[in-house]
DNA sequence: CCAACTTTGTCTATCCAATAAACTAAGTAC
DNA sequence: GTACTTAGTTTATTGGATAGACAAAGTTGG
């Protein structure tokens, strides 16, 4: 019976080339010496994996660039045209969805559709026609679609099962095996939507090389992706993050999961439903667009929001000792309203060693955090990166 | 300029090497070809690694076990006498101290010793002839003592500088790096005292193959240590779970950090400087006192002390789904009183499905919870554990 | 008691990837 | 135009894993 992984020559080569291949993606365009100098490899192995990743077409040669007093370096560039992702941001009642290539540049997007029924097997459905919409309009590429991610709100297990998604009232759904019988060609994964969220804004948004990040989700409820080393934290059986369901408030209301207090009563849209409020709005966007109008009690709600919001970020920065807070989701948009409030709540309450190098953001990549970290997920597993610790 | 780690043959035999050793030690007794067998290695390979293992002295044979139908197999044992370890729990007033073989079995110890001074200075003179005791103390082996580890309250960096320890009153105390200049041909680490108990835990303790638990340090404050895939979780610049000082009460009262109604203000021995109170006891020492007289006060104050720490529970299992929950430190005594009263917290506190799979157990391992995790921490760097992701 | 079978552990030849060093290619500098 | 630099390839070597043959040491059943 074998278990666990094995040292080989296959392995060698397996980190080795992710090694390489990764340094391209990152410096390009690079020559074979500046990624030998850059990897610690030697030139020769380099030569040898470079050539088998222009095989494989995942790398392509751009000519000579300029000589720095020698022979003329071949430039290298990693092949994005080599296939293409497709990333979904499920939301409660509508969700978007994006082709783009290996380096997240989105060809064809379709943003905040509706979800014609709430119903598990409809929305699989649904998402499923659109999906192969999107993958009818794929350019010709030596590897065609190599995979399709999703963000879905609520906890999702390792095997892509949303174990529990109150807001959408669904539960134990395999999705993903769903979705994976209907592209039996493509592999298919399913992961919770902060996280998503988190990996999307660490690769192409806010997060460049920010190793310790938190991408916290707020819309209809609270949800958070944790990041550290540029690795998605998971809790006990892969999902965890309900942080949401944080109380903050030991004598707070009652919440709908059974505690009392949750950090998502006063901080999402769900804050809008406190009965001793009893504001003259009901959704989020019409206390905007009465904000707009410059009116007192939605001014003064949003703050209280951001202050809120500041709070369990406050806990978060204490817990967690990010780099970076990114505000996603519908949040996303609110800065104008809350951005002070937010900042007054975490500076009086996060640990003062904590503040200093802490940075908080309003997803830069917006609707579209989840979306493209879906997408990258499922081209992280295509190209396939091996690492070792020890 | 070498950066990255990259793939070679000596990395292959380092993995081999520590996934074999791993394996003997887990199942000893065991033999040659019962490791091939778990391991997925090579009859002829694992033949080569024990060779140079018995070498090194860290394996023995200790002769033939019982045919199974064929040649007697030779059984292979750790050799846990290969060298020893020192682990240290420093607190806030008092240390501990063990000599340990490399299985973790204590030697000698010297439990709960006063702090003579709190000055870093003067402690670290203190540590260090106490660890000199028991470096001449350990008996002869081919390694001799391997490493000394220590386990410190409050927040520790990388490099085992203590950062920030408000109990202790230290600031950017480079403890380990001082320790070091004292012992300079035993390496010295030096982490955060609930982590380490964490670990204790998960080697020795409740823990036993447990992937997901979180060890609650609670006494004179609230710390956390929270392993994951058997992993400690640590946040940016290595340290975090600054979790005691995580918001359960907006409307609490002011703490030392600058933020308002922190955790273990109400669930560590802080409650009972609670002035709204005015309890007839100053230490949790006394408040049990009282309590084993049936004193109605002191066992009221310890069921909400109960009560708050499940609050705080509660959110750390919504927030990190783990299977175990490891209340320790000088909390460890205290389930006689607290038990009920954290149970029903987090029974109606924490979500449903986070408490399927839940324990809450009081530290089997009590004040050597940490001293025996920071030799462990000490015992895993010298055997060299090398794990690899694909 | 012996022949057939099993299981353990070692030996041998082979493979494969990385590597250093030599080498070719193609430029710059003065 | 000679000396030097830099880029990339070729060649011989190294070291570890592996399959399969083999030796060692047992069991089983007639």
């Amino acid at each position: 019976m074998v278990v666990s992984i094995t040292g080989d020559q296959a392995l060698v080569k397996k980190i080795n080339m992710s090694l390489a291949l990764e340094t391209i993606r990152v410096h390009a365009p690079v020559s074979r010496a500046q990624v030998a100098e850059l990897t610690g490899l030697n030139k020769a192995t380099v030569s040898n994996l470079v050539s088998d990743l222009l095989e494989q077409q995942l790398v392509t040669e751009i000519g000579p660039g300029q000589s720095s007093g020698g022979r003329k370096p071949l430039l290298l560039l990693f092949n994005r045209h080599a296939g293409h992702s497709i990333g979904i941001h499920l939301d409660v009642h509508s969700f978007s969805i994006a082709l783009c290539d290996l380096s997240g540049q989105i060809l064809f997007e379709k943003l905040n559709l509706r979800l014609l029924h709430s119903d598990p097997v409809q929305v699989t459905e649904q998402l499923s026609s659109v999906i192969q919409e999107l993958i009818d309009l794929a350019p010709a590429s030596p590897y065609g679609v190599i995979g399709i991610g999703v963000g879905a709100p609520g906890m999702v297990d390792e095997q892509g099962c949303v174990l529990f998604a109150p807001n959408l009232g669904w539960e134990q759904i395999p999705l993903r095996q769903w979705l994976q019988d209907r592209f039996t060609h493509i592999p298919v994964l399913v992961d919770n939507e902060a996280n998503a969220g988190a990996i999307g804004e660490y690769e192409y948004g806010a997060g460049k090389h920010v190793q310790h990040l938190i991408y916290v989700s707020a819309g209809a409820g609270i949800g958070t992706g944790i990041m550290t080393r540029g690795e998605i934290f998971r809790g006990a059986m892969g999902y965890s993050g309900e942080l949401g369901h944080m109380t903050i408030d030991v004598h707070g209301r009652k919440c709908s999961c059974g505690n009392r207090g949750c950090w998502e009563l006063y901080a999402s849209e769900k804050a809008i439903l406190d009965p001793q409020k009893s504001l003259p709005f009901h959704t989020l966007y019409e206390a905007i667009q009465a904000a707009e109008r410059d009116d007192a009690d939605a001014l003064h709600f949003l703050y209280q929001l951001g202050e809120y919001l500041g709070i369990g970020i406050a806990n978060l920065v204490n817990g967690f000792n990010p780099d970076l807070i990114i505000i996603g989701n519908q949040f996303a948009h609110l800065e104008r309203w809350i951005k002070a409030a937010v900042l007054r709540s975490v500076k009086q309450r996060a640990l003062q060693s904590h503040q200093q190098n802490l940075n908080i953001v309003y997803a830069p990549l917006q609707q579209r955090s989840t979306l493209l970290g879906a997408a990258n997920q499922a081209i992280r597993s295509f190209v396939g990166r091996a690492k070792v610790t020890v």
